[in-house]
DNA sequence: TATGAATGAGCATTCATTCAT
DNA sequence: AATGAATGAATGCTCATTCAT
């Protein structure tokens, strides 16, 4: 089925135009014509990829949060230790991938509040993030049952508030702070 | 004489449903005859208190980073650690006023990345709070010059990271899980 | 009835800052805000005069014609040949008040298409006009019975295609060279 | 592929249906909506040939005096003499082309005195018919040199005094009395 | 008489969406 | 599959007008 990869790969494009325009302009920017045209297509050729603007958002969002989580996963040959360190430092709004996964998401945040399946897929993915880190806590041998889900969120409230204020501050939040507030709390 | 107006009281009543437009469908959805509507006016009324939307939204957030600001401060007779803790815990999304505080930051996110004027009432406010529990965290003794500043930012972080979960996912976070993640890193 | 007197003299100052605002800024910007503002009062103040808008704009016509008609009619002590010549030159758009006159009557010939009223008020003050000039190319000796008013259509004609290039391109047509024209005519 | 257009030739159809609501309700009633009613298409429409309201009026003012132009060329095979009594004629408004020119003209009048570009325009076009003037009376062995172009002055004056009485005051100058003027001074 | 708050219709403009080609 | 012309609803904003004070 070599054309659905094209239309995947396709759709995928756009995405990653919509993301682009998203972290540039702001999501009120993110119009169905300048997303086609940040892609180098016209607003017809869009249509074949997404019904609607609302899907085409919709997908956007998903597959930011899909990367965020394939990235997880390709930690090979470390300790759980490493690995779990790894997890949340790469999650930090450093390298670009994840900075614009970050403003993305947070700019999402914005329509969650009325659209319902957007909040579905974040909640969803959180909870899959979070299942993950449990996972490496105990692994790692820091702790296990609840109390391993409760240093996991402890970790990630950390990560994402460290996050959410290097967006919003870069100045005050250069890279090696960021990532000694995690260290300083493993 | 005609009928006098208290401007200012005006200008909050408007930020205050612009607020709530933001918190119940998203800032897409906080136009100028929403907002109207939601205040009980005109658009044609609305424009005699803001010369236009952008202004409109701009005070909504300085409005809503002021409030925040004068509840922190009214705290008397209390030790430094309980302030501490009464600060870090009233700044959660628990209460509806705080609640409806983080939403609409998050949601103005969105818009900062393209307004640099609205990215600086953040940062400003931000940095204002980082000072204050700075502050506390040295009456409190429990650090002193940078130390104190990385503790403030280390129990910031938390609660920021606390309240972002929270908002997305409130099932998962029921006020008391909120509030023991505060006392526990207390 | 010195009220009277108040109330004619209060839209004579209404008409004269409407008449300001078209010259200064097209009759698009004659909003009824920006005139009161213009002669110093409340659109609120306004609404006493004139009804509305339509009578205030009809009234400045009105007055600057007939203010065209009074400034015509002072001339004493001199030939009927002299009082011709003046009468043409001081119709030029060169002393303040006859380019107002000038830019007003234009800009209302753009709404005099549709509305009838105003064309009639100026056809009227046309023909008063050319009837008044027919006199004095008679009493002059240049001309009587059709062939004063053949002339004196003529001399209308001149004076009023210089005033139209006059005001549009005022460069080439500086005073002297507009009296000139009238000069050689007569 | 999709249906092609003639951009050109839909932007001279749109100034030709501005120049028509312009000429019968005058141009305050020149709206994007009605100016797009009249041509047949919606505002959306209206806006893939003209960025702006502003640029659409600027091009129907500027296609009207290309137009005006254009006419004036078609001259073949007769002397000087008669080109020039042609010129002069045909921009009288008797036929409905040139009665519209003129309207549309007078009605730009009022927004020349705040927007410079459109003054521009029309200065130019001005001058370029005066140039035109005087080299035909040069050629016609009227005049020559400077008292050429005086002589020109003169009959354009005349022309447009007639011109814009005729507008006003239709009753009064039917086609054969505004003919006689310029008959009479050549 | 005068104010200025409030209304609501109308405006230019933007934009998601449809559709003939 | 892709274009881009066209639609029409929605938006921010302006403004003439009304009216309680």
């Amino acid at each position: 089925m070599p054309r659905t990869v094209d239309v995947d790969e396709r759709r995928a494009e756009l995405a990653a135009a919509a993301a682009r325009v998203i972290a540039r302009s702001g999501i009120g920017a993110a119009t169905v014509r300048e997303v086609a045209a940040e892609a180098g297509w016209t607003t017809g050729a869009l249509t074949h990829y997404f019904a609607d603007k609302r899907s085409l958002l919709q997908f956007t969002l998903t597959e930011s949060l899909e990367r965020r989580r394939a990235r997880r996963s390709d930690r090979v040959g470390v300790t759980a230790q490493q690995a779990l360190r790894d997890v949340l430092v790469r999650a930090l709004p450093i390298e670009e991938d994840a900075r614009l996964h970050w403003v993305v998401t947070l700019a999402f945040s914005a329509q969650a509040a009325s659209d319902p399946e957007l909040a579905v897929s974040q909640v969803v993915a959180y909870r899959e993030f979070r299942a993950d880190v449990t996972g490496l806590v105990e692994r790692a041998g820091r702790a296990s049952g609840d109390a391993a889900q409760v240093e996991a969120e402890r970790l990630i409230a950390l990560l994402d508030g460290v996050s959410l204020q290097a967006i919003f501050d870069p100045e005050s939040w250069p890279a090696d702070r960021q990532r000694a507030v995690i260290d300083a709390a493993l």
